[in-house]
DNA sequence: TGACATTCTTAGCCAATCCTAATAATGTTG
DNA sequence: CAACATTATTAGGATTGGCTAAGAATGTCA
């Protein structure tokens, strides 16, 4: 009925989608060949799904020749992809699953989760990661019980949490307010206080900077800028003068 | 190439299968009509769909009669219920999702979860509601804390939570064990101990009904046999004689 | 019982997504 | 550059799962 073309991506065309992307992450380009691999369908089918996708502008596709993501097509990729991520981190890090079946599982749930749903498994994470009665040593207790099928030992539990609880309150108390910045690899913080309003902090705040929100370093320029974080699962670039704008704890 | 029919289920398939359930549970046995309004399809789509069902021997099906499921279609059944309930009771009880909203998402998930992921992530919820570090307390404060977009106020749950541990550690040490059938509907326990071994208690073991495992009761019948409960997402009636032999602590 | 309404099935269509087999384009190499 | 290998596309087909439209079966009620 529409006359114009429908842009709808099934879950079908956003693994393509997102195997585009990571093979032209890898190798500048994609052919039809690495598609079907990486997919596991036969040739024939990548062409046609090239075709469709091209006719959708997510792809760059003239026969014959590679294949590269519209910026269109890339922006989707990102989406996708932010979304496989967090499944399989909450599967990883929450549930303990292995590796390989929590890809494949994120994999196949990427395209249908509700968006309520996903944000709201995103703050799940979060305050698993930040609050004091969880945190990383409650989760890996988690996994260790489920690991040994073991019963838990409750007692020494609560006992190490209160220890760890008094040591936390004394150490937030004392601990000085340190920027982004500060942070190296792999360090957390959570987000005290912006210090600069802007259109950056707005596009910041649109990807969940704000107060509260948990954010991750992941890699640091040689000379400190650009920094790269991941926040709400989403992969942010920032330059140093944003980053001391952004007010953290450690943890 | 098999010249078996193949009993393989498509997502389609299954939501047939599990609007067939609930109708029939309502009404006794479902009419196509039904099947159409429940799913949202026309009514030449479900008189399809029961044509496929029936050649897989899952539904009880002939031209112009009511449908009802096969001892297989029932099986199916119960299988798709128990992911559908669990995925809906993690999004509602845990991240505390609105019913609809997470209604819908467990209907489109549950068709794709790989068992590992969906037998963990039930262990994971038990953890929560048994472990004295989290428990319902924690999971609303956590859904109290999204929905008034406020952050938290760790001092006094920290507070709160040291006193909470030690109440229960002396309250764990003073209670009495009881067993299975002195809880009353809504209440839960934590399996302590089955006191015989024999062929009904194999099979409540592979239900999931052991040491450690969360067990809550969800009706009881007025002579107080059957027992109806539930463990690891499945729903199972038990009969008094098997439930006085499962020692239980409450919680 | 007969007329009318409702319900169900059939026939035929379409889109998505995979496949195989045949063919075309491109790349490699002596 | 010619022969051969590799890669990509096309053509044709199967399956799934929806749809509309037409007609058959069934139910209802005066
Ligand atoms: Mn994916
Ligand atoms: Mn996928
Ligand atoms: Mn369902
Ligand atoms: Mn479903």
């Amino acid at each position: 009925m529409d006359i114009t073309e429908s842009r709808q991506l099934t879950a079908s065309l956003e693994d393509y989608i997102e195997a585009i992307f990571w093979i032209v992450s890898a190798k500048g380009a994609a052919r039809a060949r690495d598609i079907a691999k990486r997919l596991g369908v036969k040739a024939s089918s990548v062409t046609g799904a090239l075709q469709v996708l091209a006719k959708k502008k997510y792809v760059n596709y003239a026969p014959y020749e590679v294949v590269t993501l519209t910026s269109e097509g890339l922006e989707e990729a990102k989406r996708i992809i932010r979304m496989h991520e967090v499944l399989r981190d909450f599967f990883v890090n929450v549930l303990g699953i292995k590796s390989k079946i929590a890809e494949e599982g994120a994999c196949k749930l990427e395209h249908n989760i509700p968006k309520p749903i996903f944000d709201r498994l995103i703050e799940f994470m979060e305050f698993i990661e930040t609050c004091p009665r969880a945190g990383k040593y409650w989760t890996d207790k988690f996994i260790k019980q489920c690991n040994l099928k073991k019963a838990r030992e409750c007692e020494k539990c609560i006992e190490q949490s209160i220890k760890s609880f008094k040591k936390e309150r004394t150490m937030t108390q004392t601990s000085r307010e340190i920027t982004l910045a500060d942070l190296m690899p792999k360090e957390k913080g959570v987000v005290l206080k912006m210090n600069r309003r802007n259109s950056v902090t707005k596009r910041l705040a649109d990807m969940g900077v704000v107060r509260g929100a948990l954010i991750e370093v992941e890699r640091v320029a040689p000379l400190g800028d650009p920094i790269d974080v991941k926040v709400k699962g989403y992969h942010l670039s920032l330059r140093k003068e944003e980053a001391v704008n952004i007010i953290i704890s450690r943890g």
